[in-house]
DNA sequence: CCTTTTCTAACACAGTTGTACTGCTATGGT
DNA sequence: ACCATAGCAGTACAACTGTGTTAGAAAAGG
């Protein structure tokens, strides 16, 4: 048999390299030549992988919206109440090195609301899932006394999940303007409240 | 004298014509045909108005900019503490046909976190004019007793700003799950408890 | 060592892009 | 009546695009 590399970390690969040309160059400097020559391969070798630009593009995006799926869905780190649910909320966030690629990324991906094929499901896919990891950080807090007895849990996640996305647009455009730490501590500033009177 | 036209006007025309491709194809239908098929003419004459893509594109980023911001500058008509204040927050949000093409090209520009030039630069104006208008916001609450008197104006706005530009972006690339009414009750609700204790 | 499979590079090609340039048209001042 | 010129269309061109095609290299089994 021929040699045979692992398919999957391969393609993984080269979506890294997608990523890497796109918080560089942004959406528009994707192009089969670049981003092959970004992975340290060609073109014809990139389109040995996937087929098509659009195939190339769906997958990246899929990557980084699973990746962050993974970490939502890891069980928390014996953390519990408000703590779990800040550990949850800040996996959305552009807090370190890692998410703050996945943000940005993912913000490039934004520009064309109408959009349709396969990168509007992964997206419709993505905006299901921030909203359910919203709903179950506030469900953490609801089960711990975080959340106060006054307090409508929907309506919670009515306002702390476009609070969330809001936090991660300006750290992610603004990172000078918004670091980490002032994201963190509106996050924080306002989950403490939820166990407050409304 | 040869025949002459309002030079500004039909630099808006054009601006215009590449919002319609923009929101209808995304930010990569932009090309000097595109655009100048859309406004029906050709891309000589839009070379002729505009020396280069970019200072087309900068022109017509700016003209969604200055549009908003020229309906915030405006008077407000008659209106008074919470009111007043929320009158002047939905004008940043997708409430209408208009307010929603606004919000869409502003995003389709967003793409490029690091991006360089005029277009940063217009992006930088804009969100300095938009924080300012929150805390606008803000201090007319505070004038009218709608700023409850142990909240921190600063924290409100540290709050209100990230949630308006979060409620803006899923309303555009989720119309359907986050339409007017609900992003409108969402700010609504949480003006009105800032009226209330921390 | 040799065969077979997988992988890669290179080239080909038609289409689109931004920009430049040329010349035509119509208009307002003289 | 005349004509200088703003406004515009059309063409040209080099660069770059996505996608095919083809031939060769690399590696694991016999």
């Amino acid at each position: 048999m021929p040699r045979t590399v692992d398919r999957e970390a391969r393609r993984r690969e080269l979506a890294e390299a997608l990523w890497r040309v796109v918080r560089r160059e942004g959406i528009d400097g994707i192009s089969v030549r670049s981003v092959a020559a970004e992975a340290g391969t060609s073109a014809g070798a990139l389109r040995h992988w996937f087929a098509t630009q659009d195939e190339l593009a769906a997958f990246s995006l899929r990557a980084v919206v699973d990746r962050v799926g993974e970490r939502l869905a890891v069980s928390l780190p014996g953390l519990a109440g408000v703590e779990a649910a800040l550990f949850l909320l800040e996996q959305m966030l552009p807090l370190d090195e890692q998410r703050r690629a996945e943000t940005e990324v993912y913000l490039a991906f934004l520009g064309r609301p109408h959009a349709e094929g396969p990168l509007r499901e992964i997206r419709g896919v993505a905006e299901a899932a921030s909203r359910q990891a919203v709903a179950a950080a506030v469900r953490l807090l609801a089960g711990d006394g975080g959340l106060h007895p006054d307090r409508d849990p929907a309506s919670a996640v009515d306002l702390l999940y476009p609070l969330v996305d809001g936090l991660a647009l300006h750290s992610t455009l603004w990172p000078d303007r918004y670091p980490a730490e002032h994201v963190r501590a509106v996050l924080r500033a306002h989950v403490h409240a939820l166990a407050g009177p409304p």
